[in-house]
DNA sequence: AGTGGCTCAATT
DNA sequence: AATTGAGCCACT
């Protein structure tokens, strides 16, 4: 059997080279890609049914030579056919458990290597030394905020031996929003944010899919719940954790709350007339029981960010609140649910129901490609007819998207999607942080005692791939970082999706799967448009930059040479300015860059 | 149930 | 650095 006649199965299940319909026993999904294949098809099926769950195919193995080459870095093994044989090794080894095994096979696949136990002791102790000496280096503050920093630290290490597949960037954070030492209140009256366990940045727009996911692997579904703003925030789905529309007004909204806390909402499920926010009278800083009106609002701000989602046809998510008294939509229980993403087709400004002053208005239309949380449907919506909105009549300010919107519906594709390019993220991954470890910080990152320290921290952000110091970085979604130039020229002439032929017949199309250099992640979404992380960026420029100043020492670690570095520039989308002086990760992005390393050794 | 007051995080 | 906000708990 040659490789050429290596088909999987089409949509409906039958397999393309023998045209039979396997059964499920005779079915072999793919690990990495999703698709099944017809065992008895395959060239070389894999020995034991146990590794089913993890088998990759000839596609994600490197088998055919359809997949881009994964250009992995000295020292960190392959992946495919090896992965495989290790994974093969841990099904066979009888003194571990099930929950053993699947640990380890987790570990495998977040490019970690297979470990006895032992060694993971001892991994664990080179972490934890690793970030001491890190730290040592880095604080010139006083002991106790060592110490605290210190014991936070090794909490992450902990948790990360076991627990987080992915390095993501705030992981020092407890899974649960926490009550710090000055809050009176305890529960989640004036609690911190846990961990946020997706890796989206804060300003990302439209739904949470997969490779932002690393714990599930599988994005926030529609329908999903949640207890509380916490939580909710922590799934990425709306961050902040009071205001109803988490939005910027040069950039546009991301998401909104449907929580009746404006009584001029109106809900009809698949649409929605909302509320901007302001006008109230927050002086007595209770933000339930002051609702009345006291101001007009204006569309600045959260609305201006609304209406700018609204001009340009971003997808806005969309979550609705138990404590939504007026709406049939709202879930039951105290809860909060995703409902999936609308759009703003229209906004303008009328008088409140309150009689005496203006609010903002806006009209939103489901736009998903997952069904309402409340239908039977089997399908997402599809573009519908704008609702008749009586009170248009009385409207003043009307504002309409005349341009194309960004998210649309394909007719072709039978589903909707960016028709223009997602705008690019102005934020930084999960860089959420205490005020307390924020202050400490800074202050040592401007201390100007550490020049020699800046110098050996440098070398920390490596790329993994020319193994300079980054020009560009940009962090994959598992937490690798590379320079962007050196990233996408690994991938250089792959398109996301590739079609198949057999015979001079044109198959459907298939996702082309892009492994990090790193580890066996899929990361072709994010390749389409990768993000500079600006805050990686800025500490390596303010590093470089106090090093001349200080120009004591010479460091022999070179810029990427790459071609292609020159013409990129950090985007600070709307205006080009140098980066402000917002130094705040530090020692988080250098932690990052560095487990990343010492995992993968 | 009504309400006082606190605290977090983000935008400006 | 200041302002804002469709939360949240506990007390009456």
């Amino acid at each position: 059997m040659t490789r050429d006649t290596q088909f999987p199965c089409d949509p409906a299940g039958v397999c393309m080279r023998c045209k039979s319909t396997p059964p499920p026993e005779e079915s072999l999904t793919c690990g990495t890609c999703v698709t099944p294949w017809h065992v008895s098809c395959l060239s070389s099926p894999p020995e034991t049914l146990e590794s089913t769950l993890q088998w990759l195919c000839p596609d994600c193995s490197g088998e055919t030579d359809a997949l881009p080459v994964s250009g992995v870095a000295p020292g960190y093994g392959s992946v495919g056919s090896d992965l495989v044989v290790a994974i093969h090794e841990i099904e066979a080894d009888n003194s571990l458990s099930a929950e053993e095994k699947a640990k380890k096979r987790q570990q495998l696949l977040s490019g970690k290597a297979v470990v006895d136990e032992d060694d993971e002791e001892e991994k664990k102790r080179k972490d934890t030394m690793w970030a001491q000496r890190l730290l040592e280096m880095f604080l010139e503050v006083d002991g106790t905020g060592k110490s605290q920093l210190l014991a936070r630290l090794s909490k992450r290490v902990d948790a990360s031996t076991s627990k987080v597949v992915h390095v993501i960037s705030n992981e020092d954070r407890p899974d649960k929003a926490f009550t710090t030492d000055r809050a009176k209140k305890l529960g989640n009256a004036n609690a911190s944010s846990g961990k946020i366990f997706v890796t989206i940045p804060r300003d990302h727009f439209g739904p949470i899919t997969a490779e932002y996911d690393p714990v599930r692997n599988q994005g926030v579904l529609v329908g999903e719940s949640w207890k509380g703003r916490h939580t909710a925030r922590q799934w990425g789905v709306h961050f902040p954790l009071v205001s109803g529309i988490a939005g910027q007004a040069s950039y546009g909204a991301q998401s909104v709350v449907l929580a009746g806390g404006y009584e001029d909402d109106e809900d009809h499920g698949e649409w929605f007339l909302y509320t901007g926010s302001g006008g109230r009278d927050l002086s007595t800083r209770n933000l339930r029981t002051n609702s009345v009106q006291g101001f007009d609002q204006k569309f600045e701000k959260s609305n201006e960010a609304l209406r700018l989602s609204c001009k340009l046809g971003y997808p806005v998510r969309v979550v609705r609140s138990s404590k939504d008294m007026h709406s049939a939509y709202a879930p039951e229980g105290e809860l909060l649910r995703y409902d999936g993403v609308y759009r703003i087709e229209k906004c303008w400004i009328k008088v409140g129901v309150q009689g005496s002053y203006k609010v903002c208005r806006f009209l939103f239309i489901r736009c998903d490609n997952e069904p309402a949380p409340w239908t039977s449907d089997e399908h997402g919506d599809r573009p519908r007819p704008l609702p008749i909105v009586p009170e248009l009549n009385m409207a003043t300010n009307l504002f309409e998207r005349k341009e194309s919107p960004s998210w649309d519906f394909d007719e072709g594709e039978g589903r909707w999607r960016w028709m223009k390019p997602p705008p690019a993220s102005r934020k930084p991954v999960n860089n959420v942080k205490d005020p307390e470890e924020r202050k400490i910080l800074r202050k040592a990152m401007t201390s100007t005692h550490s020049n020699t320290m800046r110098a050996r921290l440098l070398k920390e952000f490596k790329c993994q791939i020319c193994q300079q110091v980054m020009t560009n970085p940009v962090t994959t979604p598992c937490a690798h970082n590379f320079c962007k130039a050196c990233l996408v020229s690994k991938f250089a002439g792959k398109t996301l999706m590739r079609e198949r032929s057999r015979g001079g017949r044109t198959l459907r199309a298939q996702k082309n799967v892009m492994k990090c250099p790193c580890c066996p992640t899929d990361i072709a979404e994010f390749i389409q448009n990768p993000q500079v992380n600006r805050e990686v960026a800025e500490v390596i420029e303010k590093l470089k930059n106090q090093e001349e100043e200080d120009n004591t020492e010479h460091v022999d670690e070179g810029e990427c040479s790459g071609t292609s570095h020159e013409e990129e520039t950090l985007p600070v989308s709307g205006d080009a300015k140098q980066p402000k002086k917002r130094i705040k990760l530090d020692i988080d992005a250098t932690v990052s860059a560095t487990v990343v390393e010492s995992d993968m050794k």
